[in-house]
DNA sequence: ATTATTTTGCAACAATGTTGCATTTATGTA
DNA sequence: TACATAAATGCAACATTGTTGCAAAATAAT
């Protein structure tokens, strides 16, 4: 078991359940994003879908992943560098979504850069999706 | 009835249907984004549902419309400023969502950053999605 | 005006997401 | 460790969203 896995539930008062220790697993180890449906097929029918939304739902909360704008109505999450506190307004990102694959990176070492906007819009936070193609499609 | 409906309709070889021309009206008045659940409801059930989504796809594969990416999982359109052919691959936008009202806003005059990414990611588009409190609603 | 083509509406289906509630599991405390 | 309390899970049922096939209707071409 990853080592920031207990960690993290705990550091979020969350209870340290099965579930929970194998999806946190899940995004620790393959560190692209994650859909609701590759979670579901990967635990291979282990936890009820249910469970999955709401553990999902959790994280998100909880700032420990967070939901990666797409074009395509498929909802992603990644996650978090470090857990952003309070699950709000967490740092901007620049995300990289592969045509050819679908994978989805999270770019946190890329700088957003700023976007100069009208007077009178007030900005909370900046997302840059990017797509194309990935490293491993070329 | 708009000018340019008609016109839009007949360059990329549309037959001229009611559901094409009021839903096309729609993106031309209201600048805004629009997710289908906003058509359903303007319409009044004149059209049926599955109409609705024939005919966003057909806008999308002719380029007259986009889709926005956003975080949550609705899909929403937008107005291409001038069609962009064959659809795929059009101008690199950002998009405005606002926090309080919901609204999307296409801010076509808006520079795109350029964004410098690792070695061996190939960009073929650029989304930036910020996020905020409008105009309207300061 | 008539034929050929395209689009629509309906029905049925599939996928995705939500809610309430009883049962199970985890946590805190003696 | 055993027990009481609190939290999370699984199930069922439902709601929403999106898709597909096909006959009927509308549009376009002749």
């Amino acid at each position: 078991m990853h080592p920031r896995i207990l960690d993290t539930l705990k550091r979020n008062q969350l209870s340290i359940t099965d579930s929970r220790k194998k999806i946190l697993e899940m995004f620790l180890q393959r560190k692209g994003a994650l859909a609701h449906a590759d979670i579901e097929q990967q635990s291979g029918e282990e936890f009820d879908r249910v469970t999955i939304y709401r553990t999902l739902q959790t994280f998100v909360e909880k700032g420990i992943i967070h939901t990666i704008p797409s074009a395509d109505n498929s909802v992603r999450y990644a996650l978090c560098k470090d857990d952003c506190s309070e699950g709000h307004h967490h740092d901007n990102h620049v995300h990289f979504m592969c045509d050819q694959c679908g994978t989805t990176y999270c770019l946190d070492h890329v700088t957003v850069p700023s976007v100069a906007l009208p007077v009178g819009f007030l900005v909370s936070q900046v997302d840059v999706v990017v797509s194309g193609t990935c490293l491993k499609c070329q």
